[in-house]
DNA sequence: CTCCAGGAACTCC
DNA sequence: GGAGTTCATGGA
């Protein structure tokens, strides 16, 4: 994969590292980081600002090129370029989707959407974010994030980054499961979690004993076995697994249906219609609905 | 005031 | 095994 990048170098504005990368195929930046998908992007004028894998990076799109700062380009190779979906061929998933389906609306959304890209998020930030995200709306979910990430994450340096939007503020890392569980139930309630709590403290039990474990889980082939097991987790539900499993671990065939998609499924497509038409890339299927019945339909 | 938000558990039948 | 209700919170 890196040979596709064979030629990235690392760049330097002042002292802060940055690196410029010229993708292949569609790339839409910001419906990227503003499709629901991912809570700790904002935007800073033409660039995005944000903390994912511990890491605080600006990132802004032009001319066919992602220009990431804060990245040297060891950090391109093991971190951003497969967390921004750079390692993956889109016109390949784009066109194996149309050949599973034709329905127009999809086709439509397609078109619309394209660009759009999963990202590759932590396991446990996924987890814990879409149990946060139920019966919830996104700008709350990035807030209850913000709020656990000030009180339980690491802070992090952000040193050079005052003329990215860094100045005078403080970033954290997403809370390990470890820092929440100590924290305790009743501190997490009082994060404005609500009814959500113990569900969040019952992942982070079950990430730190084991019974929910990382890489066992994603050894897992059958999408179904997988969604039961992440389902053990008290308030993980399909829903919710699916989500955790498309965005956190590695996997593209699993289908989110939520209150957009059942929308989406009841208004254009046949009664007896299953996602699973879709294929191994039907989370990127879901994507492009999702994009066009909240923004474009 | 009511309704809703990237739902899931619980309680009935 | 479905249908209805409940759960915190805040914004429209």
């Amino acid at each position: 994969m890196s040979e596709f990048f064979i030629n990235i170098k690392t760049e330097y504005e002042g002292e802060l590292p940055f690196v410029r990368v010229r993708y292949e195929g569609a790339y839409n930046l910001a419906k990227t980081l503003d499709c629901g998908q991912c809570f700790r992007w904002e935007r800073v004028g033409d660039a995005w600002l944000g903390v994912a894998h511990g890491r605080l990076v600006s990132v802004k799109q032009v001319d066919g090129e992602l220009i990431i700062y804060n990245s040297t380009k060891e950090d391109f190779e093991n971190i951003w370029c497969h967390y921004f979906a750079l390692d993956e061929d889109y016109d390949e998933i784009d066109r194996e989707l149309l050949r599973n389906c034709q329905n127009p609306t999809f086709v439509k959304a397609l078109n619309k959407g394209r660009g759009i890209r999963i990202l590759h998020q932590d396991a446990w930030e996924s987890v814990c974010s879409f149990i946060i995200s139920q019966n919830n709306n996104i700008p709350r979910i990035k807030k209850i994030i913000d709020a656990l990430s000030f009180a339980l994450g690491k802070q992090i340096d952000t040193k050079n980054m005052e003329n990215h939007g860094a100045s005078g503020r403080e970033f954290y890392s997403f809370p390990t499961a470890e820092a929440i569980l100590n924290a305790g139930e009743d501190f997490i309630f009082s994060l404005k979690t609500g009814f959500r709590a113990k569900y969040i403290i019952d992942a982070a039990q079950k990430w730190c004993d084991g019974t929910v474990n990382e890489a066992e889980l994603k050894q897992i082939e059958a999408l179904d076995d997988a969604l039961d097991y992440l389902c053990k987790v008290k308030g993980i539900g399909l829903k919710v697994a699916s989500c955790a499993l498309l965005f956190g671990f590695e996997r593209r065939d699993p289908f989110p249906v939520d209150v957009w998609m059942k929308r989406v499924l009841d208004k254009y497509f046949e009664k007896d219609f299953s996602p699973s038409t879709f294929g191994k890339y039907a989370g990127v299927a879901q994507q492009y609905l999702f994009d066009f019945e909240r923004n474009q339909g």
